[in-house]
DNA sequence: AGATATACTGAGGTTAACTCACTATGAGCT
DNA sequence: AGCTCATAGTGAGTTAACCTCAGTATATCT
């Protein structure tokens, strides 16, 4: 009978500590960052080049934000940004193949630490978190 | 029919966007930010003052990182520092009253969104995500 | 053509961590 | 008692990942 709040506080605990843990693990293992691999991921999901607008979106940052990661992965030569034919205020990024290779690098060595911990789940449970987070994800 | 590591990504990207959500919510709130919310709540948990190092170590930061956390809280009034009497070296924190009337409030107005958040699932399902979590959390 | 809105970025700030090096104290050994 | 080594906390300085506010360029609407 622990008060409602509790097992909100505990979840809350947990979650927090699962991303602090999976940053730490991102950082000390590659010159990506989390967030920057964030933003790579997003790409290699996306079959089109996007524009910025629609990445800080998809990441839940400012527009802003997304331009500094833009930056420096740009000046890593990992994304590629270009004008928007159709709309000259916009720039659409894209994964160069370095980008694509070093993402491709990351997943085969699975730096990513939330992926090895996700595995100490069966398919059902993976499949039964992805559900539970979903709903308290929505809008 | 995902690949195993896709669903590995979603899960750690939903959960970064309940963290992130949920800090910009505190913050949104009140004086107090999402880390000196996370160390005033482990000290009530306590039934006893806990020393740095063990809110640290409880935290999941460094010693150096809780030292500037209790800095900032203490200059506020709402934790205080006094010496171990069994150990110089050391200092024992605590929740000063108006500490733990911060957190009283905080809690009653539900304003750590998680709290909300959470009550969008039954109890089942919230006592399922806690259980999920933990083993992922476990070390 | 003019007003208004949208896309991006420069400048600067905040939070929440980190490392490294230092001081003070404790504990163990001889 | 004296020496060495470990432990507790902190000063100084850095980093990542965000943010806001203001500005420029381009598009859209009337």
């Amino acid at each position: 009978m622990p008060a409602p709040e509790d097992t909100a506080e505990q979840i809350a605990a947990l979650l927090d500590g699962l991303v602090r843990r999976q940053r730490r693990a991102s950082k000390a293992d590659l010159d990506v960052t989390h967030g920057q691999l964030r933003l790579l991921r997003t790409l290699d999901h996306s079959d089109r080049p996007l524009r910025l607008s629609e990445l800080a979106n998809q990441l839940g940052i400012v527009p802003r934000s997304a331009t500094t990661v833009v930056d420096d992965l740009e000046a890593a030569g990992l994304v590629a940004r270009k004008p928007d034919p159709d709309d000259r205020r916009a720039t659409l990024v894209n994964l160069t193949p370095a980008g694509t290779k070093v993402l491709a690098t990351i997943r085969r060595h699975r730096r990513d630490a939330m992926v090895s911990l996700v595995e100490r789940l069966d398919e059902s449970e993976q499949s039964n978190l992805l559900h539970l987070l979903t709903r308290l994800s929505a809008d």
